[in-house]
DNA sequence: TGATTGACCGAATCGGTCAACTGGTCATTA
DNA sequence: TAATGACCAGTTGACCGATTCGGTCAATCA
């Protein structure tokens, strides 16, 4: 653990020989890994993928994934916390400290909607937290939850601070937003059928809370 | 069906005696069914809730149920209809048309968390539905969750027309409020241990929605 | 005579068992 | 020496008899 919020995994057991790694095949083996993982995570979920399956896929032994990673759960943790790593920065990207905040909420927004695949694996967790509530994924998603409620609770404060937002409690706000999202983006197209727009989302999120937190 | 939202039964199987409709006996008979189904369900849920048990409770053979009810589902429906529809009239009733509408947001939104505190039921059947799965609990909940968003929606589109708040669409807007007011009521507290002050939420959603919202 | 009842029935559910599967290891291989 | 897949122990879930439950109806009651 360091101070930053995220889980820095000691990754002691990953040491190449230089050959191998200059040659990059032990990254492709690592990558395959991945790859092949998270497929089989956003199509089946963690407790229906198996093990032999993901080495099949990645065209390696089964016995090669556990030089990597040293067991199912920590092969899973490494994947969901790359992916919001990835969606997190991709957010920082996109956020110019210039810009007023509510048109900074909203692009933010508007970048995160566009992660689909992200999406597909978080909604295959939370369908298969919902129907078998599998520990591991489980604690995962409350991590995850942790994880972008703290973040977006971190920028609202910074704006109160700024003067741009009217004083409240960042963590409920944040919540608010992060379970409102949820709602729209996994929820609304499981029983209404259609999903929505992209934009009907930022728009709506920007014409009611944005504009609600304002100063 | 009607066009009203509500479904009303054929309740042809209802035909009193004019002696013991007099005499109230058979009022009183459904009344002690509904009374103790209604306990039944509210402490166990819909699917540990046996015939035998309501019967038993409400001084009753099973075969009498079955002279108002034509199956458990039927009384079940019948259980969390007419809730709802206290519910749905305890709000309107709180409600000053004379009143500015984040007031009567408010008003009605405390009523609603002070329901819920003398009505088990609707939170065990949340309850069931996420731990069980039961199917006709999941059926009824849609149904709910139908009733109360597009009530929410309703008095939206009014104020909208009242020129009171913005325009937005109606049913995103009350689905964003029905799914931000679970958040917090239902999953705030089983992750994060105690429950939020009615009054916090209450604010909350005045603070950033409800004024948000405003034209 | 018509309302009420609880014994009864078939269907659904439960608990216990055992074969099949899965995560993880390690001797063998190339 | 990195990679592998046969192997092992622990877990799972398909199967099955026993039990419970929703729903019916002939007998009873007022």
């Amino acid at each position: 653990m360091n101070g930053s919020g995220y889980n820095v995994e000691r990754n002691d057991h990953i040491c190449f020989s230089v050959t191998q790694f200059e040659r990059g095949e032990t990254m492709d083996r690592r990558k395959e890994i991945i790859l092949a993982a998270t497929r089989s995570f956003s199509m089946f979920g963690y407790k229906a993928t198996t093990m032999d399956q993901v080495a099949k896929i990645a065209k390696v032994g089964k016995g090669t994934i556990y030089t990597f990673f040293s067991n199912k759960e920590e092969l899973f943790q490494e994947i969901v916390r790359s992916t919001i790593r990835e969606m997190r920065s991709e957010a920082e990207a996109v956020i110019d400290p210039e810009e007023p905040f509510r048109l900074k909420a909203h692009q933010a927004l508007m970048k995160m909607l566009e992660f689909r695949e992200q999406h597909a694996l978080l909604g295959k967790l939370i369908e298969e937290e919902k129907e078998i509530r599998t520990q591991a994924v489980q604690e995962m998603l409350l991590e995850v939850e942790d994880e972008i409620v703290g973040f977006i609770a971190g920028k609202l404060k910074m704006a109160i601070e700024r003067g741009e937002v009217r004083p409240c409690d960042p963590k409920l706000v944040a919540y608010m937003l992060f379970k409102s999202y949820l709602a729209f983006v996994i929820e609304w197209p499981e029983t209404r059928g259609e999903p929505l727009k992209e934009e009907t989302i930022a728009n709506l999120f920007n014409e009611t809370l944005f504009r609600g937190l304002l100063a």
